[in-house]
DNA sequence: AAGACGGTCAACCGCTCCTTC
DNA sequence: CGAAGGAGCGGTTGACCGTCT
């Protein structure tokens, strides 16, 4: 029987920072069991891969949070929970741990005490009530920030998926001529939203169906308030209104 | 000037879910 | 089909830093 070997725990150094990345460039991500013995670090996988999806993986923005994030994020929050990872994964270069963060640290007591248009009016938002009042919402999450990432392609991909499943509504939206520039930034807007619903719906009658407790996704939809208002919403194209009420 | 206090953030821990055998 | 191990997630902790008294 051999003697559990101790593994280093609390912060990084430089030296380690190079060996995980190294070690990422020659392996690919994936594989955490074995990324501490190939990189020569006497760390446990986790670390490894808290470190490298945290602070080392390209394309991760530091510093402040921008007012379009910060209202992403409480809208997110708002339909999803603390379900940091869906969060983060609409918006392009922060992760979990980070809006986790920020959101205990800044967001959460403030909307104890206020509401969030408080909070944006605050953060000098011109008119956060108002429809695609930010790049970021009018372009889609990854548009706004100047980040070109895997989400933003998730994000794309599962458009172009949508619009097949949208085949009647594009069929209305030509059929009746020439649209004006609002109802196409609406549409854009919508497909953000519709494409995040569809993700969330998908996870959620997965697990119910492993659970036995119904067996379509219409069966979700009718159980959840949340699904049933978001819909709503989406139906009427006021969802940046109503979501902020 | 220095100690107390509070905020922030990187990292750890424990749990759940997923995959493989 | 069930057990075991791996992977991922959210909650929590603790160190560090800036501000206040």
């Amino acid at each position: 029987m051999g003697r559990l070997q101790s593994v280093r725990k609390g912060s990084w150094t430089e030296e380690e920072d190079l060996l995980l990345r190294k070690c990422i460039q020659k392996y690919g991500e994936g594989k955490w069991r074995h990324v501490p013995a190939r990189a020569g670090l006497n760390r446990c996988r986790k670390s490894c891969r808290l470190r490298w999806l945290n602070y080392l993986r390209p394309n991760i923005k530091r510093g402040d949070f921008a007012v379009d994030e910060v209202d992403l994020i409480i809208r997110l929050h708002k339909l999803l929970g603390n379900r940091w990872s869906l969060i983060a994964g609409r918006i392009p270069g922060r992760t979990a741990n980070d809006i986790k963060n920020f959101w205990n640290s800044h967001l959460s007591k403030k909307l104890n005490s206020d509401n969030s248009s408080t909070i944006l009016t605050a953060m000098k938002v011109p008119n956060s009530s108002a429809p695609c009042s930010s790049p970021l919402w009018s372009m889609g999450p990854a548009m706004g920030t100047g980040v070109e990432d895997e989400s933003h392609q998730v994000v794309q991909e599962e458009e172009e998926d949508e619009e097949e499943d949208d085949d009647d509504e594009e069929e209305g939206l030509t059929g009746t001529g020439p649209t004006n520039q609002l109802n196409l930034l609406e549409e854009e807007d919508n497909s953000f939203w519709k494409s995040l619903l569809f993700e969330v719906e998908e996870e959620t009658a997965h697990k119910n169906l492993r659970d036995g407790s119904s067996s379509t996704i219409d069966t979700v939809l009718g159980q959840d308030d949340m699904f049933v208002g978001l819909e709503g919403l989406l139906a009427d194209g006021n969802l940046w209104g109503d979501m902020m009420c």
